[in-house]
Order: C-alpha cells, then sequence, then structure tokens
DNA sequence: GATTTGTTGAACTCATGAGTTCAATTTAGT
DNA sequence: ACTAAATTGAACTCATGAGTTCAACAAATC
C-alpha cells in the first residue's frame, strides 16, 4: 500500500510482518489482510506466496526460532577461548543471554510457542528441538572443555548447562512478568551476575571461586 | 444435557468446562457452546452466569490459578519443620513442586497465560502476582528461618528461593519440552534431586552439604 | 514494444461463532 | 399445590474473517 511496488523480496516481508502481526495479536485473532498491510502488499499477494494462514504461520514460526538460536549460539562464543578470568567469561555469556532472552522477537515466540502447542504440534519440534535443546548441547560442550581443564568441578556437563540456563532465564521470567515488564540494564545484569555466582559456587573450583570480582555480599537488601 | 438439571452448582460446573475447553483450544478457538456441553448445560445458561466470553475467560482463570496456589504453596510444609535431615526435606519439597509443576491443569494454565497476555493484561495481575509472586516469597521466608538456624549459608532469602525455583521448573520446563511430553517419576524424581544437589552446593553449609544419602556421582551417563 | 508474470484493490462467497429471543419446562421456596 | 426464578433447546441476528475471483496494472524478459 504504502510502500513501492515490485517483486523483489515481498516473500521475506510477509513472513517479517506476519510474525509482527501474530505475536501481538495471537493466531487465531490475527487477520490475513493485518498482515498484508503490515507487510507493505495486498492479499491477494499473501496467498499467491503462502497457500494457507496455517502454513503461513508455520514458516514465520520457523524463521523466527531460526533467528533467535543463531543469536544465542553466538551468545557462547566468550567460553570457546575462556580468559584467565573464568568469572568475568561466565558473566559475560550470561549478560548476552540475558539480553537476547528478553528481547521482544525472543518472547513473542516463546508466547507464540506456548499458545499454539495445542493447534501446531508440529512447531514444536521446529522450535524447541532446534531451540533450547541446541543451546544446551552447545554450552554443555564448553563446559566441558572447562571441566577437563580443571576449571570446573567434575560433575555432569549436561547438568551443569541445564542449570546454568535455568538460573539465567528462571529468574528473568518471573521478573520480568513473562516478558510483560521491561527491565532495566541493571536489572539485567544483576540478574546475570546472580546466576553466575550461585553456578560458580555449585559447579566451580576453589581457584575460581574466589577468583576476581568484589567478594559476594552477605545481604543485598 | 447429559446430566442432571438444577441450579445448585451449574456455576462451578461452567467454571470447571470454561477452563477444559480453553485450556484445550485457547480462548479465540474455543466455542461457547462447546463450554455449555463440557458442563453439561445449554448455551443460555452460560450467559445468564457470566455476561461475556471475556469474563467467562476471567473468570476461569481466577479460579484455576487460585487452585494452582493453594496446591504450591502446601508443597512447601515439609519446610515449616525441617527435621535433621535438610537434603530430605529440600528433595521433598522439590518433589511436589515438580509434580505440581508437570501437572495438566497447571500446564495449561501457564500456556493460557502465556497466551492471552496480550488480549488480557488484566489477568496477569490475577495470576502472576498471586501466583510465582506469592510462592517465592513463601519460600524465601522458610529459608530464612533455616539460615537463622545456622542451617545454610548467609545469603539472600529471596535470592536463594528464586534460585531454587528456577532450578526446578527450568529443567522441567525443557524436558517436558513446555508440558508436551509426559515424564515418568523416575525423570521427574531425577529433576528433584539434580534440583537439590546443587542449590546444596551453592547455598548449603558444610554440614548439610554431605549430610545423607549416596554422595554425588561424577558423570551421570 | 510486446509478452509474460506478479501485484493490486475491490468485491465477492461462505463458514463460523458470539450473543439474543422465546416458548416450554423444570426446580426451589413456601 | 402454587408461584417465581432458573434452565432448556432451537432458531435467530449479526459481525468477522478466510480464501477466491477478476479486471486493471506494473515490472521484468525477450
Amino acid at each position: 500500500m504504502a510502500t513501492a511496488r515490485g517483486r523483489i523480496d515481498k516473500r521475506q516481508a510477509i513472513l517479517d510482518g506476519a510474525f509482527t502481526v501474530f505475536a501481538r495479536q495471537g493466531y487465531a485473532q490475527a487477520c490475513v489482510q493485518e498482515i498484508a498491510n503490515e507487510a507493505g502488499v495486498a492479499k491477494p499477494t499473501v496467498y499467491n506466496h503462502l497457500t494457507d494462514k496455517a502454513t503461513l504461520f508455520r514458516h514465520a514460526m520457523r524463521a523466527a526460532a531460526q533467528n533467535v538460536l543463531d543469536q544465542r549460539l553466538a551468545a557462547l562464543q566468550p567460553l570457546t577461548e575462556p580468559g584467565p578470568d573464568l568469572r568475568a567469561g561466565l558473566e559475560e555469556v550470561g549478560h548476552r543471554l540475558v539480553r537476547l532472552h528478553a528481547d521482544d522477537r525472543s518472547c513473542a515466540l516463546r508466547r507464540l510457542l506456548y499458545a499454539e502447542l495445542n493447534h501446531f504440534p508440529d512447531i514444536l519440534d521446529l522450535v524447541v528441538e532446534s531451540g533450547p535443546q541446541r543451546l544446551s548441547q552447545a554450552l554443555a560442550d564448553r563446559l566441558a572443555r572447562l571441566t577437563l581443564a580443571g576449571r570446573l568441578r567434575a560433575t555432569d556437563p549436561d547438568q551443569a548447562a541445564e542449570h546454568f540456563l535455568a538460573l539465567i532465564t528462571g529468574p528473568l521470567e518471573t521478573r520480568s512478568q513473562m516478558g510483560t515488564r521491561r527491565l532495566g540494564d541493571a536489572e539485567l545484569d544483576e540478574i546475570a551476575r546472580a546466576a553466575v555466582r550461585t553456578f560458580l559456587h555449585a559447579f566451580g573450583v576453589e581457584d575460581d571461586r574466589r577468583g576476581s570480582g568484589p567478594e559476594e555480599p552477605g545481604l543485598r537488601s
């Protein structure tokens, strides 16, 4: 409507717009006309590229999930060549994961996933299996290397990765009220720091427990 | 339709049926006729008790949330008068919480909450504020008592409670694939035991760390 | 420049479902 | 038993939105 006509990359615009509208309205309440408007495209064009509202949803979800996963895997990078300060490396990863998890599109993806699990059982494979599963796996790989290097206690790396991610995402989820409340940078950092603190107490070796930074305070408040 | 007629507790039946159908279909896809059928009641009767589909949803959600919260608060009971074996007490609480969290109605409530956050911003207050918030608060109270008794390290009880719950619910959420996969009792117990293990490493005092049970294994698999 | 392909807006069909009306019937209260 | 309130089924109104059709139009290909 407003944007220029042409057949360049309508399809991508449609998928983006679809995800935006689905995220805002939910699957059932989102109407295709609004998606077309959001994408700057006519309604028949939408049906020209994607046959159904359902397949439109599936493709939009797949694309969004791919984006989120890529970003998260990239966030683990500081652990590939960890510096001398293990706590600093973990906190850096924590910061990045917290920010990605609190991101609008990430929250929207989670919400849509939860919402439409019953109606689209197949998107679970596309999103969950190639989502937290892969992230946890990748993190476990890094932690295993650290364990072999003697910088973490000798425990199951999968377990450690699972708990690290739980300590990051759990508090984030409750504090942000399932993604509805916007958190300031300070609070996000505090969540990551606290998670790393608990994680190192549980999985760290003595050397690294008092390795760096100000020693943990007794009572916060 | 099938059940006996009468005006005794139609309202409760309607709210129960509504939650069941909403849980199965989502808000938009659930139709009032089906809710009426589920409740064993005629459609006008539904509108006689609850004016709107929207208010029907709100009341059903509120009732379900109240149930879930009550059960969860009751699950903390083993920590009110903790026996000599702290680990056993924590594991008992963990077991109960894990089972409640994995329960069908609990999963459905979470899903509906996530799904309709945008459309019903007000149910967030009804559910979240009187949900994990209150649970975390109650758990923090127990942990504070334990800290004063010298059975936990001196740290912020709110922090400890937050991390305990994260260690319980996080792994549960990923392993059950957001509540779609049904987990066996063995796996549920393993999740609770692992959570308590990590928690006590991070927040326990030395006495209790090797308090009871078989010492933790090195590598699981 | 002519042809083919993709896009556009508008109007259309059709199914679904919220909410209502109503006369007939059942139940509770007395 | 009698009355008032609640329940019931069926049919109804009305709005919404998925998916389609079509004639006019733009863009790339030759």
